[in-house]
DNA sequence: TGTATAACCTGATCGC
DNA sequence: TGCGATCAGGTTATAC
């Protein structure tokens, strides 16, 4: 499932192989991936044919590539969001069409380069369970991190920003949860807390920080908040340079390759297995209709007094 | 206002 | 073999 790595990863290879490229045609197989964008396909197609693709950009799980375009002055941003299942590949136009494609954007060459060997001519995004999409979004000032300077589309600015952005410290984690009143895990999945962690890496994250996920954000101490936002960005970090976590081909980078980062998961998706740090046993708890896992011993449930 | 939950969606898997 | 139920989970709208 694509969560802040992920993502990362398929943002790098757009950098890779399409930025600096013109859209020149666009194909929406099936106008369910547009469900977000309420002007339509159609003006969805009309606007981005012929703009040119930026640098792609990432906050959290939400991707977006600004689209520089003469015509409009108001400079608006493709923005991608894989969802569950969503993949965007990089193809030569001859390949077969996946089960899943659901948009086509026809590629020109980079404008401004050199000669370029056969580039894959088209960005494909696929998307078997539609929980992902493309919208087109204007880019506005950062409210969530307004010191970062960055230009963030309209349809993310309730975003907050990602334990791997700079204005994401131990004071603000600290500050950010002491003003919530729910449990650590929940807190972890609410975007508009932090960004960019979903159920495997809060999961993970939560273990090496040695904390039950219904731990309550109120009662976490400054070091403990320091201790957390270290153990995301190490998860991250580590998954990152894995190519990310691929449990089936439900996750590739833009060339469809898998990434590694499954076989190093300590807790999620390993009920009944021995934890590597303490020898319990990973117990499975069905929480916010999905699953948590976490080690007993390790990660015991907090006092009473202190939910 | 803040928090919790249902709905969206498809394919794999399981039990009968 | 085939059918229905269940599960996976990120985001958003709605309920409380």
């Amino acid at each position: 499932m694509p969560e802040l790595p992920e993502v990362e990863v398929v943002r790098r290879g757009v950098e890779q192989w399409a930025a600096g490229r013109r859209v020149e045609q666009v194909q929406v197989h099936d106008a369910r991936s547009l469900r977000r964008f309420a002007e339509g396909p159609e003006a969805f197609t009309r606007q981005l044919t012929g703009a040119v693709l930026g640098e792609p950009q990432r906050r959290g799980k939400f991707l977006w590539i600004p689209l520089r375009n003469d015509h409009d002055a108001a400079h608006p941003a493709l923005v991608i969001h894989l969802g569950m299942s969503g993949q965007v590949l990089i193809e030569h136009s001859e390949a077969p069409a996946e089960k899943h494609l659901k948009i086509t954007l026809d590629l020109g060459e980079r404008i401004g380069a050199g000669p370029q060997h056969q580039l894959p001519s088209q960005l494909r995004f696929i998307d078997q369970r539609i929980f992902g999409g493309m919208q087109l979004s204007p880019l506005g000032p950062d409210t969530a991190a307004p010191g970062s300077g960055r230009l963030i589309p309209e349809v993310a600015a309730h975003i907050a920003p990602d334990p791997l952005e700079e204005t994401v410290t131990t004071e603000w984690l600290f500050q950010v949860m002491r003003r919530r009143r729910t449990g650590l895990k929940r807190a972890l999945l609410d975007q508009t807390v932090i960004s960019g962690v979903g159920n495997i890496y809060a999961d993970e994250a939560l273990w090496l920080a040695r904390m039950h996920y219904a731990r309550r954000t109120e009662t976490l101490t400054r070091a403990q908040a320091g201790l957390l936002l270290e153990s995301l960005r190490e998860v991250m970090q580590a998954a990152l340079a894995a190519g990310g976590t691929s449990f089936d081909a439900l996750y590739v980078n833009v060339n469809g390759a898998s990434g590694y980062f499954e076989r190093s998961l300590e807790v999620y998706g390993r009920p009944g297995r021995e934890c590597s740090r303490c020898g319990g046993t990973v117990r499975r708890e069905k929480f916010m209709n999905r699953s948590s896992y976490f080690c007993p011993i390790c990660q015991p449930r907090p006092r009473a007094d202190r939910w």
